[in-house]
DNA sequence: TGGACAGTTCAAGGATTGTTGATACAACGA
DNA sequence: TCGTTGTATCAACAATCCTTGAACTGTCCA
């Protein structure tokens, strides 16, 4: 529970959802990052930080450059997490369709 | 994304996630969920505050009582909002089984 | 009308978080 | 080896959040 609401922490914050969005795509480096998340480099170093502590990305020296990809796994495992995920979500379809 | 963050944000602290998961079992009057989250009336009353203005929950007064409800379709919001949510999410059942 | 109960609100504190600017580290090419 | 580029880390500050204690509102019952 307390580990979910970690994950869920890491979410809370627009700047990383958009991050988070990016990747969603595929692996980026952190300059192709920046192209897409127009802020300072070290902000955007600091919220892969806060990401890759919270086991949401994962990341890997290519030469001077650092691949960022989303761990997929870590995001099923939240999506489980969320209140009511294992019943049958009946209002869900609806909800989505608002 | 902004407002998804928020949502996000609600779900950031581990006594909210406890009081989404008994809601999730169905409505609960404040008495109820103080059993079953044992921590004091006034911080309870601050938590359920924050679930209410991110609309994860909704209440309803009952006499003396208040009622307490999970908005499914708020979750089912969330759920969308998660990065990645729309494709195919090939990697969460191996993760999930792992 | 007054007391008891269910729940909320308020003020104040300490802890945590997001942002900034400066600095440091690692890898590459000349 | 030196400069450049890509990225991370550190210190400091303001803003926000969580928790606590006290006071308050609304409802019921005698």
């Amino acid at each position: 529970m307390v580990e979910a609401s970690a994950g869920f922490a890491a979410l809370a914050d627009p700047t990383r959802l958009q991050i988070l969005d990016v990747l969603a795509h595929g692996p980026r480096c952190v300059c192709d990052l920046r192209d897409e998340v127009p802020i300072a480099a070290n902000l955007l170093s600091y919220h892969l930080k806060v990401l890759r502590e919270a086991g949401l990305v994962t990341c890997a020296r290519r030469g001077r450059w650092i691949d960022y990809a989303l761990d997929e796994a870590a995001l099923a495992r939240l999506e489980a997490a969320l209140p009511g995920a294992s019943r049958p979500r009946a209002a869900a379809g609806a909800a989505v369709a608002r």
